[in-house]
DNA sequence: AAAATTACTTTGACAGATAGAGTAAATGCG
DNA sequence: CGCATTTACTCTATCTGTCAAAGTAATTTT
């Protein structure tokens, strides 16, 4: 079952992200893709998937396509746009900066 | 200002459990550690940290007792119960294991 | 006595995650 | 062919954590 989805929460736009910008993908082979990165630790559910797509459209991060139908529904794949990657390195950084913050919290006293 | 409140959503039950098994704290006190601890790089709200109290609370995870007034308004102290204590030891190493996820899902391919 | 400081509480609103149900199109099989 | 299965996407309603705003209360400062 891996982690709670409230603890990931608020990093999944930059996972998607991330993973759109290596190359572009629909959205079932990212869910598959996710799964198979973590070892089925985490598993993205469909419906937070595309409500993932629909605020980085919206925000013109990524954008959409169809592809060619090949063997079940039809794909829509998704690029991340310039102002995408911008975004990312931002969000990647401030990744790194909650890891550091939250670090500091669970550690000794540091002052 | 630091970062955003939703990215460290999910992991401040853990953080405030981890400052109350250092020592008894009440509220206020709590907060400004925090802001001394991360130098003001993340400061809790008010209304979320008693939040996170009576969540904790409702779960046996943490005890109050007011303290002697010394200075402005009562003071209410927190202190850990013992399945607080294990409760803690999870979180921690749930916090661990989302930090691998969520690197493992950022970085390069790793099949 | 009024103002400032310390400390805690409650209410309502918002946003991200998700269960559940549904739509649609192609393939596999008897 | 007709039906089940698989692949793929969408919509709605609900839950939970965060937080702004406003309020209560007690003590210290001026």
């Amino acid at each position: 079952m891996g982690i709670r989805s409230d603890i990931i929460r608020g990093h999944l736009d930059t996972v998607i992200l991330h993973l759109i910008s290596e190359k572009d993908q629909y959205g079932y082979e990212i869910s598959k893709e996710i799964s198979r990165r973590t070892h089925d630790r985490f598993q993205i559910k469909e419906a937070t998937l595309y409500a993932v797509f629909q605020r980085l459209r919206r925000k013109e991060l990524i954008e959409s396509y169809y592809g060619d139908i090949t063997h079940g529904g039809r794909r829509k794949y998704y690029r991340i746009t310039s102002l995408g990657k911008a975004y990312l390195k931002e969000m990647i950084r401030e990744w790194t900066e909650t890891k550091e913050i939250i670090d500091l919290l669970l550690e000794g006293d540091s002052s």
